[in-house]
DNA sequence: ACCTGAACACCGTTCAAGT
DNA sequence: ACCTGAACACCGTTCAAGT
């Protein structure tokens, strides 16, 4: 018998747990998806799902924040110069796509998020961190002469943003359009948002 | 005993029971606020309320059916010359107040719309016909010089409200910040969509 | 015809007991 | 230290019985 219990264990259930948690929202959806079938898909008992997760909630949360981790992640990698358009678009793609499987887990965040304050502090401080990033790229883009600088750009990331997320909560309305028309609306909307010279 | 029933009774049961849960639903969110807390705020029992509504998800839809609606006539109201701008504002402000108590009760019914072929197909119904008078009246502006035309008027009626729902929904995070600070950056993101020029 | 309210079914969560 | 799974609590929905 180990003295010391493997230090790795709360992790690796964790992932296990979320794989099944994420598998399972995809097939029927946060609201009909059942602790018992998370479990089974877990291969874990309820006992032993409440002792790495407070609630169904946190389940989500910790999805949520997940999914908003890869996304501010990408940001880094945008340019600044004359490429910033068709990064941002490739940076929508990859959200719309990212929720492309589990289109209503989308909406049910935020349906969450809305009445649990914890959640929405913890999404809060990620949004704002997303935030500021994509403001300071569109900073340096106006400085560099890529963007039009009439749109103040905190101003300029709050719209894309909530276009962005916009776009998202139509697309679970819509499920039969394809993600490239959704990609292209937004293409065209930041362009005049950041360049609307051209 | 009456012969016929009273023809308005229906109309009148279902005018209070959606009174109540909006009331129920603005207090503690859809989630938390139960059945028999509708049937006590409309003084009636559970068996009455299931034979004016399905299911709790009905009275959520049937709440967002009439939102839209009212938000789809303020429409007709909207001007096709240069006050287009201010107009489109004023309708944003009147859909942030509309949602401003319960602000929660929006995510929610995207969630549910996500989970519900039912409530789905409504609300896109409803969606289809605001979004093509929007269409309708932009390309009108932009016949009369108001609006700029390198839009082509469904994408900007489709950006236009995605930007405003997104708004909408992370108006929900940050319960903080005032309407007229949305209401400001949602006209400005429609004055660059619709007039670039200035 | 319309309503009541007790009963049912289901599911998130807990906890006493195991190893 | 970690897990099991039966039991509990709660709530959406139904239905037999009333007027």
């Amino acid at each position: 018998m180990p003295r010391l219990a493997d230090p790795a264990l709360p992790e690796r259930r964790r992932g296990q747990i979320l794989d099944a948690a994420r598998e399972c929202f995809r097939e029927r959806g946060f609201r009909l998806t059942t602790i018992e079938e998370i479990c089974a898909q877990a291969r874990i008992s309820p006992g032993a799902l409440y002792r790495y997760f407070d609630s169904k909630a946190d389940i989500v949360a910790a999805i949520a924040l997940d999914t908003r981790a890869q996304a501010e992640a990408a940001l880094d990698a945008l340019p600044d110069d004359h490429g910033l358009i068709d990064g941002i678009a490739a940076l929508a793609r990859a959200f719309f796509e990212a929720f492309e499987q589990d289109a209503t887990l989308f909406a049910d965040i935020w349906a969450e998020a809305a009445g649990d304050p914890v959640l929405a502090k913890a999404l809060g401080a990620r949004d704002r961190a997303t935030r500021e990033r994509l403001t300071a790229v569109i900073e340096r883009a106006q400085r560099a002469g890529a963007a039009y600088p009439s749109l103040a750009p905190a101003d300029a990331a709050e719209a894309l943003m909530a276009a962005l997320e916009g776009f998202a909560l139509r697309r679970t309305l819509w499920k039969d359009r394809d993600i490239s028309e959704a990609v292209r609306r937004f293409r065209t909307l930041a362009l005049h948002l950041l360049k609307p010279k051209r």
